[in-house]
DNA sequence: GTGGTCTAGACCACA
DNA sequence: GTGGTCTAGACCACA
């Protein structure tokens, strides 16, 4: 369901809370669902019991997960939240396109690039 | 000729590094221009001189300055380096997108974002 | 008879032991009385039995109730549990005020929220 | 300047919590002075680093205290959160005088706690 | 079975 | 020196 990918430089727990983010955005995971039990997870993903539980400490942090003590984490209804994460998600755009001008990248390149890039990978 | 966002979440060093290559592959900074020194720069935006000296080494790493010991740090001819440099921005700006098109931001959306991105901020 | 807020951050099992408590002290259950048994209260609340159980074991633990094997739990003459409870009360209300005082709130501001607290909610 | 009371049934991260919430509200430890580093503090109440680190991430996450990565944490200015832990303390008071109604207890003999509780302990 | 807290201790990133 | 992340593993509270 998820994949942690050890090269990337993110922390473990953050690759995890944008996974499931993006899960529970997308509907995949739809409210009430039942998230996988903290040792499970950890066990099928071969990482610490505390590095899940911070994950899921910091999803429900921001909403996407309600707790219940002696049952489990489910989904919480979050589809207000959609709105909040396409503008973090436009924020760190705009940041980069603003780089990207600074040396010289043109409109026209930056849109060639996202019309391939929903291509392939 | 820098300065330091406090707000940014990454790094001094980093945001010292970026400044830096995009002076110099506008040609803002051009081969064989001195380097401010490590101490003044240091005064000058109050952050501690091993940030700075951090920073001059991964600007060395990535071939952007060179060293000439008791002389201080220079700039290099690093026209070669704009390639890989858009190409770094490239990725990212996949990357992104990737994240966005998962939860369901449309091509449309994200140009939008970017042709209003050039004009303010 | 009973109500569960599940918004209140105190365990289930906590909520019900002082549900019964003030019911039992207050004199509407009264000595002899015969509890609710504890599957049905766990069906008319939706909560687990071992939930009900473990609330039921605190209440006779504290005297308040006491267990006839194969018959069910039955109300105690709690009349002298009274003045414990009541100097629990009052033990949790000077901890709150000590904190209160620390943070320079006044014995009149207590004093008004308390006059104002008996009156709505 | 800060102590540990191991029969406090509360977890010890949370009242490490609570105890710098006072410092900073009293204007005991004011903006932009800097905290003791998790090491230090660890070793002064004998306590796991890590519990340290939770507290102070959760001082962060509510707005008393600011991080300076390889600097330390440092005093927000916080005047603007008494207002919020006012009201926290008023709805706990709220709660346990609702308590105490309900099982008889009168408005005269809690305003006689409260000024009792002033004077001593 | 499930999450929550805590210890002990390693290693890294940053200044 | 300072905070951040992570592992390994214990023990507790709760359902």
């Amino acid at each position: 369901m998820i994949h942690i990918d050890y090269r990337d430089t993110r922390p473990i727990y953050e690759q995890v809370v944008e996974k499931f983010k993006t899960l529970i955005l997308r509907g995949v995971l739809r409210p009430d669902d039942k998230m996988p039990s903290v040792r499970n997870l950890a066990v099928e993903l071969s990482i610490n019991p505390n590095t899940i539980q911070r994950a899921y400490a910091e999803l429900e942090r921001q909403g996407y997960i309600y707790t219940v003590k002696g049952k489990g984490n489910f989904v919480s209804d979050s589809s207000h939240l959609l709105t909040r994460y396409r503008e973090e998600i436009f924020a760190e755009l705009k940041s980069i396109c603003k780089t990207a001008f600074d040396v010289g990248i043109t409109e026209e390149e930056i849109i060639r690039i996202i019309k391939g890039g929903e291509a392939n990978d």
